[in-house]
Parts: structure tokens; sequence; C-alpha cells
DNA sequence: ATGATTAATGTTATAACGTAACATAAATAA
DNA sequence: TTATTTATGTTACGTTATAACATTAATCAT
């Protein structure tokens, strides 16, 4: 019997394995942000470079303050505002997201395609990732048709153990 | 032909329409906390009860330091950590649910049935209200079994236009 | 190029949300 | 009553986020 094929091949969201070269996770999503913000014509500052970057240092998000700190490890004075703004202009463009239930911010792995975030964040490892969305955004637009409520946005992020840690705590 | 059955009969979870008789929300809110600290074995005190109200006051989701305003108008000294405090107590005995992306509270009109809290939350009128979460919850299932992630706390918070204000902005 | 305009960043202060730690008081149990 | 637990009071602080205004850098028009 040959193995299944994937539902959603065009987003392979696998929880990131504990030991994967994240390196080429940051360098692909540096990429990512150069093209993007070329077709936005928006630029890429070295603030918000440095913020992206901070973002991407692992797949756990990380509070805005924590990325303050990390700007500010060489001595420097940035202040909260900049951070905020950084943010702000990456979020718009769809580069990063923030994790209300939180208080923090990822790197989004699908900048190139516009998308509510659905996401799946371990308690154990930390690490959060976006989820196929599309079942669920199914299931929500359909429950809503009989309150006759029109979304707009979706907040959803599911808590728990990611296959790594499961396995581990078994 | 007859009227169609609801699907959860026992989850009437219509978006509160603006004029309805709230009075009778709020009474029947405190008479179910009554039940529900009697059967817990749990107590609610005067500081519980008002906070209680508070959040009852309407069906939009109320912050902790509107609560705690609201509960000093008479020019008392309350405390934040008094209001955080019976917020606690209130969630541990499933009568209020915090929403994580607005930073608020609201009350549990299904306090005395246990269970995970979705929402809608009205951009406009800014009412919130519990959705049936049961075919949401299938289709997160379903999706993270793929994955193999173990969830264990869903956040699901739909922002949008209740059918009210939707008709209204029509 | 020069000045006008917009975009981005710097700076200071403060708002909004939430908790730690320890003291006191009230309720319950022994 | 005395001991124990539960709840509240009090002070202080930590964390997250934004308002308002000044300055600098990039872009555009002449
Ligand atoms: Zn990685
Ligand atoms: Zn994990
Ligand atoms: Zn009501
Ligand atoms: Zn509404």
């Amino acid at each position: 019997m040959a193995t299944r094929p994937r539902k959603t091949p065009s987003k392979p969201q696998a929880f990131p394995h504990p030991h994967h070269d994240h390196s080429r996770c940051t360098a692909n999503a540096l990429r990512t942000a150069e093209t993007v913000c070329e077709k936005h014509g928006a630029r890429l500052t070295e603030i918000r470079r440095r913020v992206l970057e901070a973002v991407w240092a692992s797949h756990a998000p990380i509070g805005a303050y924590d990325i303050l700190a990390e700007l500010n490890t060489d001595g420097g004075k940035i202040a909260p505002m900049a951070v905020y703004r950084a943010l702000d202009f990456l979020m718009e463009h769809g580069l990063v997201h923030r994790l209300a239930s939180l208080n923090a911010f990822i790197g989004c792995a699908l900048a190139s395609e516009r998308h509510t975030a659905h996401f799946l964040i371990c308690r154990s490892c930390k690490s959060a990732t976006e989820m196929d969305g599309t079942a669920v955004t199914r299931a929500v637009k359909k429950t809503l048709s009989e309150h006759g409520f029109v979304p707009e946005n979706e907040i959803i992020e599911i808590q728990g153990l990611c296959a790594h840690c499961h396995k581990e705590s078994a």
C-alpha cells in the first residue's frame, strides 16, 4: 500500500523537529521577507530586519520586550516603541503573527501567501506552528451561518503537546 | 413542513438582541452561580458576587480594571489583586471566561455544564457570545491527528459582525 | 541640486494589564 | 476555645503596549 498523499501539499506544516537545521528556517524567512517587501514596495530597514531575525531565533513565540533585550545586547538604547513599530510593520506584511494567548510574536513560514493563521502551541518545548486551518474555517463558517454572524478574523490557538514532546513524556 | 429541530438544544446560543431584557440574564447568572458554588462547596463571597455582577452588567467583555472602577464607584479602595483573585475564583468554577484577544472577561451562560468556550465577538456592539464549538472541535481534532499534536486547550475567538449589527450596516 | 513632502526613527512619558509577597481578618474545624 | 484553613487587605512591582512630539532619513517635484 502506497503512502497516503498529503491533503495540503502547499502547506508543509510539520511541527519543527527539536534537532532540525534551524539556520535554514531563518535564511528562508529573511529571503522571503526581502521578496515580500519588494513586491509590496515596502522597505525592510535595519531595525525591521533585526526584529525579524530575533523573532526567527527559534520556533517559540517571543515577547516584544525579549526582542528588545536581544536588540540591546550590544548595549544599545533602542526603545520599546521601535520594536512595536517594527512588529506592526512585519505583521502588516504578513511576515509575523501575534499570539493573543501568549502576548508574543512568531515568524510566519508562509508569508508569501496571505492567510489567517491558526496555531498549535506546545506547552513543553514552547514551539508553535501554523496548522492547516481549512477544515476548521469550514466548520466555523458552517456553525456561524446558523447564527447569522459574519466572521472577519479568526483567532485560533490550540495549546497542548507536540508529537515530539508527547513521545518523550510517554 | 415543521420547523427544523435545533441540533444542540442544550445550548441556546443566540446572539443577544440589543433590546432584550438583560435583567433576566443577570438574575439567571447569579442564581446559577449560587447553585454551582453550593455544589462545589465553594463560597460566593460578597466581592466575588460583586465582580460577577460587574461582569454581567452587559454582554460585552469587560476588563479587570473596568470591573475595579465599577466596584469603587462608591469611593471604595478595593485593589486590583482583589478583582483578579475573584476572577480566578469565578473562572475556576466555570462562571466566567477570559477572552485572550481582548484581555477581558465575560460571564458564562452555561456555567452548569463544563465546557471549553468558543467565542463570537462583534466589533460593532462589542457583545460576545459562546458558539456551539462541537463542529470546530471535531475539525481541530481531525486536523491535529495528522500532526500527532495532542490538544489540551482550545482558544477560539471569532471576530466579526453579529447578525443585528450586520443588518444595520447593510 | 534645492526645497517640499513623506516615511522612518528617536525620545519621553504614561497607560493598561497582571502578579509577588506578606499582613490581617474571617470562617470552619477540632 | 483554640487551631487551621480560607479569604481579603495592602504595598509594591513586573510586564505589555501606546500617546505625543521631535528629529532624521528617504523620496519626489521643480
Ligand atoms: Zn527552524
Ligand atoms: Zn513540543
Ligand atoms: Zn442579556
Ligand atoms: Zn453586534
